[in-house]
This record gives structure tokens, C-alpha cells and sequence, in this order.
DNA sequence: ACAGATGATAACTCTCAGGTTAATTAACTT
DNA sequence: AAGTTAATTAACCTGAGAGTTATCATCTGT
């Protein structure tokens, strides 16, 4: 699976979507991660290591007390695709308008 | 499922992403958006639908030969949940700045 | 009217994501 | 060193996603 999708995926679940949105207020240790969330643990534990995979998460420290950062570069690919293709629509409108008004111009009249 | 969470779902596949530019380029009937594709029609129609369910693409004229548009506000939600969060995290990061600064200016000494 | 092509649906398989409980590991505390 | 707590791993269940083939419906062209 490339970075792209695997950046997407992550962002597609609102319990990680929540977790972010945490880390990004600070750094933070599994326990205060996951109380607000009725799941289990273990459930949640799989969510931060999906955010890993996804390279907007990383764990510091001792093995068995880790701390989560919150890892910004893994919005970079998601944010650079919506971006692109957002730009290459308004290009496109462009040209079309460009395309339409020529034949305008050329032509006098309208299909 | 709410409205994000469709949104980032969809754009998640790498298939949905290549209709979507596809698709940016203008109009196009089945046939030639799925022509691309080493799959089965079938599997193109549903990646559609997924499409369609989150807001980025629709379905115009008749039924039995209809004709596939882009819709680019199905972008916005995905794209404001990304930018909003990663502004939160650059003035969190201002945040701290300013009061490790204070820190510093008060007491004149690192942690 | 009917033959062919186009697009969608139905029904099925298979894999994986997201959840559970129970057991395990690793660090602190005393 | 023994016990407690924090975090993770193991093993399992279930449902949804992504694909298949076969069938059906609807236009189009002659």
C-alpha cells in the first residue's frame, strides 16, 4: 500500500481522527490517550499503531511507559494530493473558459 | 458514517483517486472510465457509488447511458479537517515558543 | 422488431479492519 | 524480590470492502 493511501486510511477513522486532534495539543502517555474513547484498550493501542504505519505518530521513551508525539509531516501527502487535483479542477475551468471565449471571439455566437 | 469519514474512506483507494483526475480532465461516460482499469466493470461501478456516496462525483442524463462528473465540495471537508489541524499544531507550536520564551526572559536560565 | 452494446444488479468469495477478553511483558514502589 | 500498575501482545469473532461471474435492463442502430 502506498503513503498516500495509507495516509488516508488513517484519516478515515474518527477515534484517530480524535487522537490527533489530542496530540497535537501536546504529548501524551497511553493511559490519558485513551480515556475519552468507551472502546478497550487494546482497541485503541491498534489505532496508534495504524497512525504509525501512517507516519503521523511516533512513540518515545521506555518500552512499557511510552509517550505519543504527534508527527505532522504524514498530513504532507494527503494534503499535497487534495491540493494538486483541487488546483488541476481550477486549471481545467480554466482553460475551458479560455477554450469557450475563443470560440466566442472567432465565431460570434454561442453553441 | 459521517460526512469526513466518507470523505477521507473514498480518496483512501487508489483506484477512486485515478477516476477522481480522470474525471478533473471533464465528463466521461463508464466505458472509458473504467477502460484504464485491469478489473472487472462491476468493480468500477462500486468504487463509483463509493464516490457518489461521498459527495465527489455525480451521475448525469439518462440511466442506461449516464455521464460522470466531478463534484469538487466533496473535497472541502477532507481538506479543512487537514488544514485546520495542522494550523492548530503550528500555533500550538507558537504557543510554546512564546512560553518558553517567557520562561527565559523571566528567569533567565534553560530548563 | 430485434441484435448488439452499455451499464447496473445479484449473489457469492475472500481478506482485512476493528472490536473483544485473556494472558504477558516491563517498569515502579516499597 | 514481590507486588502493582501501565501497556502491549495473542487469539479470536464479526462485519464490511473489494473483487469475481453470471444475469438483467435499457438504449441505439438497422
Amino acid at each position: 500500500m502506498d503513503a498516500t493511501s495509507r495516509a488516508f486510511t488513517a484519516l478515515a477513522d474518527p477515534t484517530r481522527r480524535a487522537l490527533i486532534a489530542r496530540l497535537i495539543e501536546g504529548e501524551a502517555q497511553f493511559t490519558e490517550l485513551a480515556s475519552p474513547f468507551a472502546m478497550s484498550k487494546p482497541a485503541v493501542v491498534k489505532h496508534l499503531r495504524a497512525l504509525e504505519a501512517a507516519g503521523l505518530v511516533e512513540r518515545l521513551g521506555t518500552k512499557a511507559r511510552p509517550v505519543y508525539r504527534f508527527l505532522p509531516h504524514g498530513l504532507v501527502a494527503p494534503l499535497d494530493w487534495i491540493e494538486q487535483h483541487r488546483r488541476l479542477w481550477e486549471e481545467n475551468l480554466d482553460s475551458f473558459a479560455t477554450y469557450a471565449r475563443s470560440l466566442t471571439d472567432q465565431e460570434g455566437g454561442t453553441a
